[in-house]
RNA sequence: CGGGACGUAGCGCAGCUUGGUAGCGCACCUGAUUUGGGAUCAGGUGGUCGCAGGUUCAAAUCCUGUCGUCCCGACCA
């Protein structure tokens, strides 16, 4: 490719809107253009990148028995009223309607179409397992798209289905494609992080996410120092710090705290630490109150209420409810004598001896209150937001924090779409099996920004070489210079045979415009032809990583580009 | 969806308070000089000031509505 036709518009100045470095860099570097909030155009360079990336992909997902087709993006009403997910997913479904008023989505993901064919064509044992996947642009309609390609409203996802006779099946399937999703990560030159990941709407009973390490992540990860556990801070469980509580049990009393409504307030009236009191806090898990215990000094985790109450909905309670239900007002609410309200505790609950709570009366709250003695507990649970610092539910080692990308994840379903959708089989036996399934995605773009989150610098971006959109840049200085022009033609030809993906720099510009240019795209090697070093018979070629210069022959250094592109 | 900000040339911005000729830098075009890290000089192209109403002799500027965009939060297969 000749720079003078490749459409690479660079910027000098960052549009004002790009918030993170990949954004930025994408947009100065020509990559993607904005077409509307959360959709973009991806633009020569950026695509290169992209098929790259896809290609990576396409060979994994083959290499673990994966079959590639494609779904189709508009996706009838029906499928989703029969998966239930049409009420479900709510508004990030991108809703639309035929000239008849029929009813459509545009596919935010293809658990209902994939199901759907496969319950109709397979009927046997003999036809599982069965590995299915595309590479395919998908719609959400996000509230709040964001950080460039990180989260679109318009996106490109390979997401591969398994489908398996017994969940034995499932977990092969499951660990062939945590093989390939390392494998991938891995070839693309990222570093990353599989986590323990939450199942949240779609479902299932496993989940990994495979996190890009970042500053700029969106997720925060928590990690042990000693051993291999790894988990999303959304879904982190937590181990337990709390002494064994040898106090003894002392008579409950009810004690004036006025104006005390938060924890602080309290801990502080009362001259005591935040650990001994518990917290009481009001929830609306699918209309039902519900109260949530945990010590004072916890924070709630509520993905894991959610989890726990296994509802669809779940909203704090308001000041109107819990008084209408509890007969207390916010603040003084507490589990001591209540009735007719489901009681969660989480796990550190039942172990505090002689704590404070809530006296279900204004400006009072109850001290030396025991669980058991005073009040029962309906469920306990793993509530509490785990934090970096606390120790490892595994190992007790101490838990890290970092930041990540979540760029794939990888989830065991079950049988719920099997049910839904009617994809059953049947074995050996001749008699009728539900299928078991498993979903896998990547987000290609969010692969690609995630590349440039981790290698950059302040010239540009420094692509890993797997997914590098060329690999060789050739720029003759001058472009008045008949001898420069020559030799970085005949060098870049000698590149294009040797199918070196090579650019050759021959627009009229000065060459500190193709220097800032090179550096802004990123090319992995930069051969510089100009009258320093031609004098000598030579040419520079520049590693973008390390900024290493060699100096070699011209008549050596396509054959010396095309060695040093295999150590990179 | 709650809070905040913004919309003037392809990009970055000024002008708006106090209504009266639409401006600057970059990019782009022409010419000259220049050529190892985003050149200089001269000349030029390009804007219904997001859109729609209203007030006014007169609106980028004031008022109302509307659309769009970004940030924080909530949310998130």
């Amino acid at each position: 490719m000749r720079a003078s036709q490749l459409f690479a518009p660079t910027l000098r100045e960052v549009p004002a809107e790009a918030e993170i470095v990949s954004h930025q860099l994408m947009m100065r570097s020509g990559m993607i253009r904005k077409t509307a909030s959360g959709v973009y155009t991806y633009m020569p360079i950026a695509w290169r990148v992209m098929k790259k990336i896809m290609n990576i992909i396409r060979e994994e997902m083959d290499a673990e028995g994966g079959q590639e087709l494609m779904m189709p993006g508009v996706q009838p009403a029906e499928l989703w009223l029969k998966s239930g997910r049409w009420d479900v997913y709510g508004e990030e479904l991108w809703r639309l309607k035929d000239r008849h008023g029929r009813d459509f989505c545009l596919g935010p993901t293809h658990e209902e179409v994939i199901t759907t064919i496969v319950a109709g064509d397979v009927k046997s044992y003999r036809d599982l397992p069965l590995r299915l996947y595309q590479i395919q642009t998908k719609y959400r309609d996000e509230r709040r798209p964001r950080f460039g390609l990180m989260r679109g409203r318009e996106f490109i996802m390979k997401d591969l289905y398994s489908f398996d006779r017994d969940d034995a099946a499932l977990e092969e399937s499951y660990q062939a494609m945590y093989r390939a999703y390392t494998n991938i990560f891995t070839r693309c030159g990222l570093k990353f992080r599989p986590v323990q990941a939450d199942n949240g709407a779609i479902g299932g009973t496993a989940s990994h996410e495979f996190m890009v390490l970042a500053q700029s992540g969106e997720a925060e990860i928590l990690y042990c120092s000693e051993c291999r556990y790894a988990a999303s801070a959304e879904i982190a469980q937590s181990g337990s710090d709390q002494e064994s509580n040898k106090e003894e049990a002392k008579n409950r009393e009810e004690v004036y705290t006025p104006d005390c409504k938060t924890i602080d307030d309290l801990a502080g009236f009362l001259k005591i630490s935040p650990e001994k009191t518990i917290k009481a806090l009001c929830y609306k898990a699918d209309d039902e109150l519900v109260l949530v215990l945990i010590r004072g000094d916890r924070t709630v985790n509520e993905i894991k209420l959610k989890n726990a109450l296994a509802c669809l909905d779940l909203q704090m309670a308001t000041d109107e409810d819990i008084t209408r239900v509890m007969g207390s007002s916010m603040g003084f609410v507490g589990p001591v004598g209540l009735k007719g309200v489901k009681i969660l505790a989480d796990l550190e609950v039942p172990n505090m001896t002689n704590g404070v709570c809530g006296a279900n009366k204004k400006d009072y709250h109850l001290i030396n209150v025991n669980p058991d003695r005073d009040f029962s507990i309906d469920q306990t649970a793993d509530l509490r937001l785990a934090k970096a610092g606390e120790p490892c539910p595994e190992c007790g080692g101490k838990l890290l924090s970092a930041r990540g990308i979540e760029a794939g994840q990888i989830f065991k379903l079950g049988n719920k779409y099997s049910k839904s959708m009617g994809a059953k089989y049947l074995d050996e036996t001749g008699r009728e099996q539900l299928m078991v399934m498993g979903c896998y995605g990547i987000g290609v773009g969010r692969t690609m920004a995630a590349a440039i989150e981790q290698n950059f610098d302040d010239d540009g971006i420094i692509w890993p070489i797997s997914i590098a959109p060329y690999h060789v840049v050739v720029v003759p200085v001058s472009d008045r210079s008949e001898e420069q022009v020559q030799v970085a033609e005949s060098i870049y030809l000698k590149l294009i045979n040797k199918k070196v993906e090579t650019v050759c720099d021959d627009r009229k510009e000065r060459p500190g415009v193709k220097f800032k240019d090179a550096d802004l795209i990123g090319y992995p090697l930069r051969i510089t032809v100009g009258s320093k070093t031609l004098a000598e018979g030579k040419v520079e070629v520049k590693v973008r990583s390390t900024g290493e210069v060699h100096l070699v022959e011209v008549g050596k250094a396509a054959d010396f580009a095309e060695q040093l592109l295999k150590e990179l």
